[in-house]
DNA sequence: TGGTGCGGAGAACCAACGTTCTCTAGCCTA
DNA sequence: TAGGCTAGAGAACGTTGGTTCTCCGCACCA
């Protein structure tokens, strides 16, 4: 097995367990263990468990954010319906196995305080999914189109995290009819 | 020190340490030098950590619900001003020193996978605001209050989580600010 | 064919932690 | 004052986990 494959199979196996079991909980061998890949080998790709939940959340930063961003590029065929996209994409996240919720929330409760570089990872996601969100406000004819991101990102996380405590993918219907309600009031707002 | 005392020394230990630094980090000999209990009467009050966690969990949740009730009855001069006291008593909350999210998310977090007592009280906690919401839009003459209060913890638990992260108490404006559209809204639905 | 270096399995090491045990000092009671 | 109960300080115990080390087999090369 070379290297490439290894540093595949290794986060394959850490996201895999990190996600579904926190990060504390889950110890080094059992992400050998997964992975099939020796402990030398491990510490050859990541010299330490930071750095292998560094390497984790970046990956998952990355595919997650593409996941969304093609989801609504493929399914919203005004920029007015690009939002609302949002919501189904969550939807349809909330209701996939395995489902816990936001990795960077569960991440930085759980290491936010004692370790600054996951912290700093978990920041740079919630940032670009703002800048993201942005993007789609600002395509819209709104008086204020960073106030409507903003709106919607607090719905977004919101959901996220009602998903992730009740079970329940249906947590992203409030949040999509308050989506709905907030867009038509900044795009017409004094009628 | 007698029992009672002790007790509330130990929460009040457990609470600033597990609160501030996440569950895992914090060791039983922490909470010791902290409350100034001994080791054997810690674990006369708290037969395990776990049982430990569960009582500061429990003891917040309900100093929290009536922190907020109490300034939300003392602000809120009509219904109608009930839900949008509820997000200025977030933007205190968020200034305040050491406020690093909700405790209840951030224990699901690290603990919900793996310990199922833990899990159900922030579960409970959560279906308790959920239910105090309800009771603040039942209040209002709208057409579909539980679905306003769904609306509503949405965007609590959005600003919560935001604030938290990016450190801002600020993240209650977009949040307050959306609230107030979406009850003007469910309040006038036809005009 | 004999040596050499690489990779894997797993033991080993060390620290941290949850929990329990021991020892001692003080205090209450007879 | 003597005896025993209590509580605290801290050692001890067993486990777990992150990280490193050892040993062995195997492929490659002179």
């Amino acid at each position: 097995m070379d290297l490439d494959e290894a540093t595949t199979r290794l986060l394959d196996a850490a996201e895999h367990e990190f996600y579904g079991r926190g990060i504390h909980t889950v110890g080094m061998d059992t992400i050998r263990a997964r992975s099939g890949v020796s402990l030398k080998r491990l510490y050859q790709c990541f010299p330490s468990k930071e750095n292998l939940v560094e390497a984790y959340l970046a990956r998952r930063d990355e595919r997650w954010r593409r996941s969304l961003a093609d989801h609504v590029e493929r399914h919203a065929r005004t920029p007015d319906e690009a939002p609302l996209a949002v919501f189904d994409w969550l939807h349809e996240w909330f209701g996939e196995d395995g489902f816990r919720g936001c990795a960077f929330i569960n991440s930085f409760g759980e290491l936010g305080a004692t370790s600054p570089r996951v912290a700093a990872v978990d920041r740079a996601h919630k940032d670009a999914l703002r800048e993201y969100l942005r993007g789609l406000t600002a395509a819209l004819d709104v008086a204020d189109p960073d106030a409507l991101a903003d709106q919607l990102l607090t719905l977004v996380e919101g959901a996220t995290v009602i998903a992730a405590m009740s079970g329940e993918p249906t947590a992203a219907h409030p949040a999509r009819n308050a989506a709905e309600t907030l867009l038509a009031a900044a795009l017409r707002p004094l009628r």
